[in-house]
DNA sequence: TTTTCGAACTTTTAAAGAAATTGGTCAAAA
DNA sequence: TTTTGACCAATTTCTTTAAAAGTTCGAAAA
């Protein structure tokens, strides 16, 4: 029955989910997510070849998570500015609640694994494709004028980047997930950069 | 006799310097350092208490190092953009030529030693002082407009940061010192990242 | 035929202990 | 005061072993 077996199937994704973005990939074992379920181990590898694929697809319907709801602010946004605003807060909320799922994108404790990497269209990837979005939409009001859309995209997104990782580095706080204070101060100089590289940017 | 202990104290300053750039802290022994320069390992510890003190000591003066250029090439800047510029491709120089010894403050592999730290003044508040310099220059020439002079120039040297690692990380050559194509690699982005966030600060 | 499971198998990780390296000390000599 | 070789203690590295976790498989249930 491929009904039942979907469901199943997406029993076993939300389970994955929560033991990972809980405990991250080494943390969590299949044992405990079949245990969750009431499965057995085996069912497990019945619907998924393997842990890491099985981590991939949880992986994938995060960021699936982070682009919808970015997508769909960014579409409802005023202006530039508030399009950022928006896809900075709501992209961290959704990283925030599931931390240790983004463990290989946001932080830089551990490598991705190989076989993991292979199947992933880069969340980096699709994010330059969000940024490039809210810069364009700047270019067609004449907000904007950039030359080189996803260039400029990168960069700030590399900013972003840096802003975490230099704020947690800061904290001394690299190798456990940052508290909701933490988060904030983020947040708040993270928007504090974009309003200054979005002036930067102005027509 | 001072001048000959000074002297020695210099030769050993200058041997464990290429250590330390070479192969980073942990991978220098005293005892090498000691070859070096054929004295005996006791003798370090006659000019210097422990390992990480003249660690500390060869830190210190890489970061005069950086900060002495940097600052006569500000000094000497026409304009904001051009002490910008400056600014970056000094740094990144000097950080290329000495990379493991900043193995604790531009690359996340390892923290740095807690009774190194202590002793140092850190290179980051001697960086944002440098940034906001270049910064106060261009408000007294009207060029730029800035409210908060020294958090304007932490958000920026975060996001050159990221460029870093970024970079590094896209290069997954997180553990390695960069290569000079790398270094260029960053250098540009980081000149281009500056380049709209100068401009978003103008008058 | 599809789905499920217990048991077995293989690989990976973790723990423990031994061996080697290295940081650091000291009494004596120059 | 400066320098050293010999010594000790702390740390790291390596080896071995045991435990844990990932994965497979044949049989049974649905």
């Amino acid at each position: 029955m491929a009904k039942n077996a979907d469901a199943k199937r997406i029993k076993i994704l939300e389970a994955a989910k929560r033991r990972f973005a809980h405990y991250g990939l080494a943390k969590t074992t299949m044992a405990e997510i079949a245990q969750d379920l009431s499965f057995s181990k085996a069912l497990l590898y019945y619907y998924f070849p393997d842990k890491n694929r099985l981590y991939a697809a949880v992986f994938e319907m995060a960021v699936d998570e982070i682009i919808n709801e970015t997508t769909e602010k960014i579409r409802t946004s005023k202006d530039v500015t508030e399009a950022m605003e928006a896809f900075l807060s709501t992209r961290l909320t959704v990283i925030k609640e599931n931390f240790n799922i983004f463990e290989f994108s946001y932080s830089l404790r551990n490598e991705m694994p190989v076989d993991i990497e292979a199947v992933l269209p880069s969340l980096f990837e699709k994010e330059i494709q969000q940024v490039s979005l809210i810069l364009k939409k700047g270019v067609e009001t004449k907000e904007l004028v950039v030359d080189d859309v996803e260039l400029t995209a990168k960069i700030l997104l590399i900013s972003l980047l840096g802003m975490r990782i230099g704020i947690l580095q800061e904290f001394k706080n690299l190798f456990l997930p940052p508290t909701k204070e933490e988060f904030d101060y983020i947040l708040g100089l993270q928007k504090k950069l974009s309003h200054i590289f979005i002036n930067g940017l102005r027509a």
